[in-house]
RNA sequence: GGCCUCAUCGUCUAAUGGUUAGGACGAAAGCUUUUCAAGCUUUAAAUCGGAGUUCGAUUCUCCGUGGGGCUACCA
């Protein structure tokens, strides 16, 4: 059986974190298996409908790189397929109309609750005859259209007695009491068909094979396979994946901060990394490997070996993931990579990759790149109490750095760290001084932070005389 | 409330009917050191509770407890 699995998210806000472990999932299963895997945009809900979602919705895919080979499909454009096929379901009679009012249907629950009932539409309308149903619609069974003198109406699934059960890849056996299941709505009264229609419709149209989706599809799962059965089909295999929880352990939603999907890229994480960490999510390789290529996720990768317990978004276990990623970058892709977080800076390209190399290993992810690196482009602003190491006193400090500004105005300045590093040390060797008190006003001399790259690595980037104008600047702050 | 589901360090997780319950992030300490990182070394840290099956259960069963999901003409 060839492996055809889709990734069929909603287009009702910002994808979250959540929908691209979901797609990842799905993606690595087809990926692994040599399947295909696709792209199926459910908009059927006009109410919950937000502009510009579907777009962001494979600007994601295309940002993580996973690719898809086919669509995406919009559920919007395929209506009259549902339709069709809700109207074979009344015929079989497997469905039936429903004239209730929303009104009534309120009252109806809330007179289940009050009696600690389960709410369930109580088949008020599965009773009617032909003609009544044929005098309401007004227009006929075979397709109406709306709001052309007859009644809004619903078509719901007639729920058959019995018991359900499905074999979940992930969980195993699940069977649930078809008198517990209520007559959901297949077709809405504006034409347009509910997710449980549209969902199995369409993975029958399109021949899906395993439909991996989130646990919480998972107790509506027993109405797709009634469905199937109602058509006559056969369904596909399920596997319902561990939900992706916040930090309170419930699932997560935009009130956890920022988990918009693409909201990583501007914070800048790596997509390679991204996808490493979220793979490691509810997933793992048996192995105690911890870093993986997109390449060997693949090979690695079996549903089976996915967890049933929703996993935690672990911020802290990304950060260091992405740092790995940043860390293993040449400089040229550091510096190509990081562009986009340096647009104030303006230098020669050249002078920013020196720049970058200095703080490569201490960055975690790119937007932090300007508060590590802004001494770099301009004269830092610091108080001169800061050049002051804890170890030596004002009048010490103005002296080493006066004699150091000497040292390199009057002799060779290599441009190259080790040898400055070099030339320095023997310099204060010689002199007989304290290395942090020399080395630590020189590094704030030119950097004006508390923490930075060391001085060396600062000073060859700057240049000579860039250098020995900041120690003078830093001197004049110690009168 | 009803139905479904899940349960190993703080977090992500590994493992087995018999182990000192392993790894990673984070934390702590040390080395290094001008600072911060990086790197290396080390430490602390877990099988939700109770029965049962068994020579032996973290693992299997049951019952609790706790968490989560669903319970819409939302997905």
């Amino acid at each position: 059986m060839s492996v055809r699995v889709r990734f069929a998210p909603s287009p009702t806000g910002d994808p979250h974190i959540g929908s691209i472990w979901t797609a990842l999932m799905n993606w690595l299963f087809a990926r692994a298996k040599g399947g295909v895997f696709l792209l199926r945009i459910e908009d059927t809900d006009q109410a919950r409908l937000i502009p510009g979602s579907s777009e962001k919705i494979i600007e994601m895919l295309k940002w993580y790189g996973l690719n898809y080979d086919e669509g995406p499909f919009y559920q919007s454009k395929r209506l009259n397929l549902y339709q069709k096929y809700a109207d074979i379901l009344v015929e079989k009679g497997n469905a039936y109309y429903c004239f209730c009012s929303t009104e009534r249907l309120a009252e109806l629950r809330k007179a289940a609750e009050a009696n600690k009932q389960p709410s369930k539409y109580d088949r008020h309308c599965l009773s009617l005859s032909a003609e009544e149903i044929q005098k309401r619609v007004g227009g006929g069974l075979a397709r109406r259209s709306l709001g052309e003198g007859g009644e809004k109406f619903v078509v719901r699934l007639k729920i058959p007695e019995g018991k359900t059960s499905f074999i979940d890849l992930i969980r195993g056996k699940i069977e649930f009491e078809n008198a517990l299941i209520d007559d959901q709505v297949l077709l809405k009264s504006d034409g347009f068909p509910t997710y449980h229609l549209a969902n199995v419709v369409d993975d029958y149209e399109m021949k899906i094979s395993h439909v991996i989706r989130a646990e919480e599809w998972l107790s509506s799962t027993p109405k797709h396979i009634i469905l199937y059965q109602a058509f006559g089909w056969k369904p596909p295999e399920f596997a319902h994946l561990p939900l992706i929880l916040g930090a309170d352990r419930s699932k997560l939603s935009k009130r956890h901060g920022a988990t918009g999907a693409l909201a990583f890229r501007n914070e800048g994480y790596l997509p390679e990394a991204m996808l490493n960490f979220l793979a490691l999510l509810g997933w793992n390789s048996g192995t105690d490997q911890e870093i993986f290529s997109r390449e060997e996720l693949v090979k690695a990768f079996s549903l089976e070996a996915i967890n049933k317990a929703g996993a935690i978004f672990n911020r802290e276990k990304l950060d260091w993931v992405n740092g790995m990623y940043l860390r293993k970058l040449s400089i040229a892709e550091f510096a190509e990579r990081a562009k986009p977080f340096l647009a104030d800076a303006k230098a020669e390209n050249v002078f920013i990759e020196k720049t970058l190399a200095t703080v490569q290993e201490r960055v975690k992810k790119l937007s932090e790149l300007p508060a590590l690196t802004h001494f770099y482009f301009k004269q830092p602003e610091y108080d001169g109490a800061l050049l002051v190491w804890k170890k030596a006193t004002l009048e010490i400090t103005k002296d080493r750095l006066t004699k150091l500004s000497a040292f390199y105005s009057s002799s060779e300045f290599p441009l190259d760290e080790k040898a400055l590093e070099e030339v320095t040390k023997a310099f204060i060797t010689k002199e007989q001084f304290e290395t942090g008190e020399t080395l630590w006003p020189m590094r704030v001399a030119l950097s004006g932070e508390k923490a930075s790259p060391s001085p060396f690595q600062i000073a060859v980037v700057l240049g000579k005389e860039e250098t020995i104008a900041r120690l003078q600047i830093a001197i004049s702050k110690l009168s």
